[in-house]
DNA sequence: CTTCCTTTGCAAAACGTTTTGGTTCGGTGT
DNA sequence: ACACCGAACCAAAACGTTTTGCAAAGGAAG
């Protein structure tokens, strides 16, 4: 690698001061420097494929124009990538870049990486969960600018965003509502987690808004996972009276309940129709028909949080928000009208 | 936030230089400095909170402790986070972070966010695919030690991993053969693509290897999407003499054919064995029975590259490698013995 | 022709480290 | 007693920027 081409040497090859290539490159309107000169210094510096070093200039202003996104998991599921492309591309954006960094459960290792991320001076961090949760921010972020991503925390003074899961479970419901069913099940989840209260809250407002009584035959709690799902449906639809529709608590428990109606003798959606919650696409894409869901923006939550703290970044005092975001409905081919 | 506790701070309440505290903290077996003053000198930097500033030091010694990894595309599967996280893990181990930067399809995007991770001044990068591809290197990126993740070019002197995808079909047959099938059918990917090549001749090499003749109306090929595995296994299923056994080219190919086969009433593995590629536990975990399948190394993949591209950038004439990396089996319940 | 701005440019300091070349000091060999 | 040596430490330079305080040049006003 021939040596780097600094500042210095465009000075050079431009037959000014460093000084004036500083204020040429940066200060966009700047009275520093004549606009002819600014011009020709730009050129010089493009033609020498000149490119500042930040570790300099990040040394010099005491800004890194790095963030940090420290998240709990990178599991199985495509949801963090869709979280980690959102913000990386808000922070591009603006002229920033994401260092990543995962600390799987262990909070002695995310103690260390939040330290290495300090030592890079990184200007600001968000801090992420894979599912929607309660979390506490960890001591060694005080003194940076954080938001929370997929997280809530009893500080009212940090940001967070979160899917609003009341509004999904609403949305979901509406859709087999206005297909025409009355008698709607659900399989909810048996965690104890914000989204199961608040999916079941959702549930029961769209069912009141409508004016449709619940049976409570109609839910039933199970294992988050296909298998639960299909045990779960099995028990829903095989009851006298049966729902014509189900809601499930996920797009994994509602693969379940296709099984189900499948080992029943039941065609989707002429017997049953299905809505599921998280919008994965592998597995709503590839069932057949495709499954209608809603989807859990995680690639919008991550561009929300990143340009979140870069506004925190830019404007220490702004006041600080938590926002719920609503889920939007992605319709597949798994609504259809009740049997008559 | 108080003023950052730097070198300064630490000789000072030390009662040393800023050099010997320097010296104490990272020359591990320096002569410089006394046993006893390097240790008071760590207890007080401990004590302080002392964090290095990297942008300093990355400054002085011209190594930030950055890598970059360039990814095309952060898509709907798990891979990229599986990649991530193997990167992200290894470069930790080695006191290192990672920035992510992706690109999508956009050449000049993908320029100028190489150009950024330039002037951050990362020691290294990794070049990553999400699928098994060949690629030319980004004229950018010379002069950066670089390595290929799940990707290959022609230039002999750079080194990439990819997965084995002839030893990865070999492995899967070899399930099917092992539980006693013969007549097996492949279901293969339409695209010229490495994966589709590589796998067809591990699943002949795997009939050749156990004498088996090779039926060429078993082989049939198919958008690998869910659809066209479903369509291609309903005719392979449907004609006569039909394979006892399929090996499909990814998962979603094989819950395609999970498909067909409920919709001809066949029942897995009793009536049909079926093997995929992938690992994405969110199908073959989801899928009733489970799917046995081969998994495809993307969490080690990672790993190795990171390793390798530090190794290049603490020993610059290490020769270069290609490595391609075996697959592990992963049996869930898919494969069994042919119906008598 | 002087005075006083305005415009344009420069030299030098600063950011927080690491490292080079000393300097001091207590001892050791002759 | 003399020079010398090594151990322990320190002052200062360097890394590549940005920015402050000045200086030079040029033009307008008096």
């Amino acid at each position: 690698m021939t040596t780097r081409v600094g500042i210095r040497e465009v000075a050079k090859a431009a037959g000014v001061s460093v000084t004036t290539v500083s204020h040429a490159l940066n200060d966009a309107t700047s009275s520093r420097v004549k606009a002819e000169t600014q011009q020709h210094v730009r050129d010089v510096a493009r033609n020498l494929g000149y490119a500042p070093n930040r570790l300099a200039s990040g040394l010099r202003n005491q800004r890194s124009q790095i963030l940090g996104l420290v998240s709990d998991e990178i599991t199985t599921t495509p949801f963090a990538g869709a979280m980690i492309r959102g913000a990386q591309d808000a922070a591009y954006e603006r002229g920033y870049v994401v260092m990543v960094v995962n600390s799987g459960l262990d909070s002695e290792l995310e103690h260390r990486e939040i330290t290495m991320l300090q030592q890079h001076q990184v200007d600001g961090v968000v801090y992420a969960r894979l599912y929607h949760q309660g979390v506490e921010l960890p001591p060694a972020l005080s003194g940076i600018p954080t938001v929370l991503l997929d997280a809530v925390t009893g500080d009212p003074s940090v940001s967070s965003i979160v899917p609003d899961e009341v509004n999904a479970a609403e949305t979901a419901v509406e859709a087999l509502i206005r297909a025409g069913h009355t008698r709607i099940g659900m399989i909810n989840n048996v965690d104890d987690i914000p989204a199961t209260h608040g999916r079941l809250e959702g549930f029961h407002n769209a069912l009141r808004r409508h004016g449709i009584e619940h049976d409570p035959r109609h839910l039933v709690i199970a294992e988050p996972e296909t298998s639960g799902g299909r045990e779960a449906a099995l028990a829903l639809l095989s009851q006298q009276d049966s729902p014509t529709a189900l809601f499930c608590f996920s797009d994994r428990v509602a693969m379940g309940a296709y099984q189900a109606a499948t080992a029943l003798g039941l065609t989707i959606p002429d017997d049953v129709s299905i809505v599921g919650i998280d919008n994965l696409e592998l597995i709503a894409d590839s069932l057949w028909p495709g499954l209608t869901t809603v989807a859990l923006p995680h690639y919008d939550m991550g561009r929300w949080a990143v340009n979140r703290v870069l506004d925190d970044i830019d404007n220490p005092d702004t006041p600080p928000e938590q926002v719920r975001l609503a889920c939007p409905l992605i319709e597949r081919g798994s609504v259809g009208p009740p049997r008559t």
